[in-house]
DNA sequence: CTGAAAGCGCTAACAT
DNA sequence: ATGTTAGCGCTTTCAG
């Protein structure tokens, strides 16, 4: 069954079954579209995309980028973040009428391949992996990319984030809220953007209330559960000279106190602790954990957005900056 | 850039080009191979996919589907497990030159306007929750079905699962072997085939070592954290009356060990307990939970083996069943 | 408002 | 071993 048909049968040229399926409907007359609706539903016709793409060159395919890195060393934060930020992405692209190839890359050139083999309308790129190969591909400009959670400065693409400083801001001022002072930061933030800005949030939360900050506030430890394990065991009676933590990951979060448990120094009772991410896991630690919510789905929704603002070129500020929630359960103590 | 212009550059004709690119080096010499893959190679050609498939009807396109439900309403046990199912199949494709299109299908209607948008070449169902739908779409046997985890018979299809029965066969000698005599089955699997298989082995395992199963070894529970977690406070020094349990799933263990230790009693001291799915948490877990892993990039790989095989017609056995394995840690103790 | 002609980039089928 | 013809199903362009 093809446009050929539907006009046979309605007695109309193709150009007009064309314009009533496009849409086009101050082309063709009101009863002409009721006519051909009426065929193209009696057949249960649907168009053929390869044909229309070939011929008009807009695919309203849209291909999501994940780094190619054997599964094992993809940290298994990014497990339960994927799966959500995947399924916001491709819920809101089908509501508009796009279609999502999916692929691991693992060099810049896959990407233009892609666009040859596919005729792809816009990327999306999943994680903040690529913040260097996006300028080694061809017409980076024009290509409709918009990268999610990266603070890379690229000149003609789009950005979906969380807003990363408010977030450590606000688990800094709940911890100072509840009568914490001395609060570190876990995290070596140094040479990356992101954590830079999570730790601005940190330290213009401390200011605000009247904190000092010193340089051995910020311990440099690797944000992951094997960094806060090794941190945790550090942490004994001699070496606990703070009452709380802002810690930039879950998983760290979880290491830390496991860490720390093993030297009998227990969360919340001897130090307070809120993590970043939000995990479905948070609600199976002991104690539960405080965290920072990222509203992954929220983030895919507003990528989506950027992404039709570049193919429609809707004229509108290029970074969508998501709003962190504060998650309360047991790992903050009241002092 | 196209084949045509390829084809001017070398002399030849398209056809020619054709060919060379789609492997068909028997109809053409050795020496024009050579000139055509250099002008190819010079000019970074990539061959349009969407004209080869509009001509040829083969459009090396696979289908991935997942339900459609809120994203809250996935039980998280599907976040770590997707994803890392997703990467293992897409990877396996990519590697035979096939592509990824992902979809959230919530009738069997939007398979067949898929199939009929984009010429797909099969489909992969990632979870087992089509069952019911697959015999609706049209001419379902030609259409180069995957299920994975999935013990519905349907004529033409073809599966990957792992072999639950073997799981917790495993999981419950291993408990044996560690002394453990009064051992109960942590789910309803009464019309559930999956649950049944796993049960099965649980029983037959019994029944190998001489022990007895009689139907309150049983609990009828909900395998998933919330159930696990009723179940666990469930559980005092008057109702403990077994020294060791076999779960279904990591997250509902997880709610067991939590809501048991509630009340004091608690694991690997008081009872024994075997997870299924090898969660990357049952690491940070307390105790770490000992569990049965479903190895899932090999479950993802031959489910993509069995789809290859369906395409090109090898006729080949149609399931592929995964092996499991147990991985120790420490939630099981030697009595 | 409606239609005819031409062509998107490729390949199947049939030549030579 | 290589080339020619026709056509996949749709849209663009231009005419009426």
């Amino acid at each position: 069954m093809t446009l050929k048909d539907i006009a046979l049968e309605c007695g109309v040229s193709m150009m007009t079954v064309s314009n009533v399926i496009s849409g086009n409907h101050k082309k063709v007359s009101k009863q002409t579209i009721e006519k051909v609706n009426a065929v193209i539903k009696k057949y249960d016709f649907v168009p053929n995309l390869m044909a229309r793409t070939l011929s008009s060159k807009s695919s309203h395919l849209i291909l999501l980028v994940t780094p190619y890195v054997k599964t094992q060393e993809l940290d298994s934060i990014y497990n339960q973040y994927l799966t959500e930020l995947i399924a916001s992405i491709e819920r809101e692209l089908m509501e508009n009428s796009y279609y999502v190839l999916l692929r691991s890359v693992y060099e810049p050139k896959e990407i233009e391949v892609m666009y040859k083999t596919w005729n792809i309308d816009g990327a999306i790129f999943l994680l903040p992996f690529f913040n260097e190969t996006i300028e080694q591909i061809p017409d980076y400009q024009n290509k409709n990319f918009v990268l999610i959670d990266s603070y890379a400065d690229i000149k003609g693409v789009a950005y979906s984030r969380c807003d990363d400083y408010q977030g450590c801001f606000l688990a800094t001022e709940h911890l100072i809220q509840n009568g914490h002072k001395k609060i570190i930061f876990a995290a070596e933030h140094e040479g990356n953007l992101l954590l830079e800005k999570r730790f601005r949030g940190y330290h213009d939360a401390l200011k605000k209330h009247g904190i000092d900050f010193t340089p051995d506030m910020c311990r440099p430890i690797v944000p992951n559960y094997e960094g806060g394990l090794e941190f945790g065991r550090s942490i004994n009676r001699d070496t606990l000279n703070f009452t709380a933590i802002v810690s930039t990951s879950d998983l760290c979060s979880m290491g830390i106190m496991r860490g720390a448990s093993e030297n009998g120094i227990k969360c919340p009772n001897d130090f307070s602790i809120i993590g970043f991410d939000n995990l479905s896991i948070d609600e199976f630690t002991v104690p539960k954990l405080t965290s920072i919510d990222q509203q992954i789905s929220l983030k895919g929704k507003k990528a989506v957005e950027q992404l039709l603002n570049k193919i429609n070129k809707t004229e509108k500020e290029n970074v969508a900056s998501i709003e962190t929630k504060l998650i309360e359960r047991e790992s903050v103590k009241k002092i």
